[in-house]
DNA sequence: TGTACATCAGTGAACGCGCGTTCACTGATGTAC
DNA sequence: TGTACATCAGTGAACGCGCGTTCACTGATGTAC
């Protein structure tokens, strides 16, 4: 689409804005399932058949959702690794890490879009793909970032036989393979974390899950090597 | 309820199974949100009023489902680790991890109905907490087996500030509070990993799931000092 | 600058659908005496 | 053992609801000459 000038393109873009803003909102209410594009019309004082302007269906609209939240949430990670100095390696992953699990305790329900249990039937289109990748490769640059560190030859083929090894060196170039499974697990955890908070998982055994977080973030750090700089 | 003896109360216990199968079925099928009371009758050749004998209510049957859910699951893991000699810590941790990515891997939507994103409104009863606790129950007992480690006096205060010590000490029992952390990271590690790999997120990255995860395992056990019996 | 035509946002009615739950009922099974 | 009554599974119609999507339309905004 051409740069939105003409006063109709910017009244288009900004309706689109509008719509995406109500259905975020809707879903944060209800749940995925909840959102009903009758509904969205309404709150917007619309006729149903108006949205059908924007978007050609109710996957349509849920796919922009599900694309915005990928980019949300890799910006605000990548917003605040940036604001760290390069070499100070530890810290970098700290924020990044922070960074994540405050963007989902304020935005849990498109958390839940992106990482919660996949709407069966919808298929995410590949476009996602890039966004989805945001974060991830954040961290990869962070571990790619450290000093070399020495590995034995036995080290280099091992993990390579069952990652995919293109997406690993492109991720974390210059790293060892036998670095790969603990980034996975580091990928893995936090996640798992954050997922398990915020799906009541944690309920009577963690009490402050802010604290519980930054600690385990600090035991990935030491399992990766993250270092602050000297 | 007394135990079924009377042709009725077998009949009658029957019948909840079979809606209760039928159920689990069409749930894997479409998902939960998909899940309709009316289907499930039309399944059984019923009119869709004569579920109300047996649940009062969809979300009366959604928590059985539930509560059954978890049971299988805990069933599963422990009959797996039930087998392994008890000495060999090593053993039955792996035996028990890959018991249930098994499970998970057989009944994916059960596994997404207690993992996946809670049902917005739905508020799962205290019945079911027993039995979501079945899984680490196990695994807490495997760490509590250990031989006693030398931990130093610091270590004896520091994570007992943001866990709930009691769901701590009661499950593992004798266990020094500088290994909580760890057990509670290898607990969201191994069901984060399932997640990711039941929700799609390791599509590009991991090629070989059940080989990956076996290693997760045995870092994990490694951070635990699970070891083999010597 | 002014007119003729094309574009497009939004309307309103309709389609066909499925849902959870209630209620008065029938008829078979179980229980008490 | 036989009868009278209570229990309860299942019926069928109805309630009130919301949904996604289509379609012919109106009227305002934008574009070409």
């Amino acid at each position: 689409m051409a740069p939105a000038t003409t006063s109709r393109a910017l009244a288009r873009s900004a309706q689109i804005e509008a719509i995406k803003k109500v259905a975020r909102r809707l879903i944060g209410e209800k749940s995925v399932a909840g959102l009903s594009l009758r509904e969205v019309a309404r709150e917007l004082g619309l006729v149903s058949s108006a949205l059908y302007r924007y978007f050609a269906t109710r996957d349509e609209l849920l796919t922009a959702l599900i694309l915005d939240a990928y980019n949300d949430l890799g910006a605000a990670v990548e917003r605040a690794e940036a604001k760290v100095p390069r070499d100070d390696l530890h810290e970098r992953w700290m924020t990044s890490g922070k960074a994540l699990r405050r963007w989902a305790k304020r935005n849990p329900h498109e958390y839940a879009l992106i990482y919660g249990t996949p709407t069966p039937g919808y298929e995410a289109p590949s476009v996602t793909i890039d966004a989805a990748t945001r974060v991830v490769r954040v961290w990869g640059q962070i571990i790619a970032d450290r000093p070399a560190r020495r590995v034995s030859a036995a080290d280099a083929t091992d993990d390579a036989r069952y990652l995919e090894l293109h997406a690993m060196t492109t991720v974390m170039p210059g790293v060892a393979p036998s670095e790969y499974v603990r980034a996975l697990m580091a990928w893995t955890e936090v996640f798992g974390f954050v997922s398990f908070e915020l799906f009541g998982h944690y309920v009577g055994s963690v009490k402050d899950a802010a604290a519980a977080f930054e600690r385990v973030l600090e035991e990935l750090a030491a399992s990766l090597y993250l270092v602050a700089a000297t």
